[in-house]
DNA sequence: CAAATGTAATTGTATTATACAACTATAATG
DNA sequence: CATTATAGTTGTATAATACAATTACATTTG
């Protein structure tokens, strides 16, 4: 497929990446989990496998930058291991309550920022956004 | 606004980008723009004013990271500088032909990879997924 | 109009997120 | 049991960024 509204597409996915990107990185971290951490911890509190391992394929990064990741998680006290019983070299991680707390106020903030940019939409075209968002998304994980 | 599928679009876009970031940084970059360069370019290409102080203003990134951007794209023969009559602090920046050309490949790259996440899709909702981009884009710019 | 202030771009330095490689401890396999 | 594979960590290099200092020029002001 190539036709011009593919074309819109990537141009347009482009941008907002890059505008949504210079929003959440680089600046004034007050105190809130940066994209990487953010989606780390929503992983883990989603009760989704958390091995150093079975994240860095998740997230397609390399395990030494998850082992750098969650050690900075548990430092803050949002994750704590819990030690396999088969493997002594494993553990997985558990999101602690100050940690769920955490995820929960940052995604009502990057929510209540998402729901700026909506304001004013009509319920039917937000569903349909929500929808084709998703889809696409599936469309990326199955490629 | 704080409703469901709210929500469920800024997770998924968050997952959306972390997913394109991933395919498109930190990979053998065979010869192809980064997401910066390719975003700039473009911009140099639309016949956008390019100044330094301009494309920093555009893409809310600090002057020097745009100075070092743009001399490397100038190295690599992508970009000419052409000194301001007005001002002999100041310069803008024009595309040269290898620049047009380079860009060309990459925007193709990139639609094609877009074409295939989107191949079978009906041509409908293609076309509404493009809308609703550029109109969520639009919102992002205004606010 | 000369001095002071402001500005465009560059360069120096620090930080951060990443990859890859080397390593340690443990597990699995021949 | 010796070898090989694996989970995680740590060391090191690279890249993109910000912020600060600098240079050369422009603008404003007394």
């Amino acid at each position: 497929m190539s036709s011009l509204p593919v074309e819109a597409i990537e141009m347009e996915l482009s941008h907002i990446i890059r505008k949504l990107i210079s929003e959440t990185t680089y600046r004034k971290s007050d105190s809130s989990l940066d994209r990487a951490a953010y989606l780390l911890l929503d992983h883990i509190a989603s009760g989704g496998w958390s091995s150093v391992k079975s994240l860095a394929e998740e997230f397609k990064l390399d395990s030494s930058t998850i082992s750098r990741q969650t050690s900075s998680l548990e430092k803050k006290g949002y994750v704590r291991r819990v030690p396999s019983e088969l493997d002594r070299r494993a553990y997985t991680l558990d999101i602690t309550k100050s940690g769920a707390e955490e995820l929960e106020k940052n995604k009502q903030q990057r929510a209540e920022r998402i729901g700026e940019l909506l304001a004013g939409w009509p319920a039917e075209e937000v569903e349909q956004f929500s929808q084709l968002l998703q889809k696409f998304g599936r469309a990326i994980d199955e490629a």
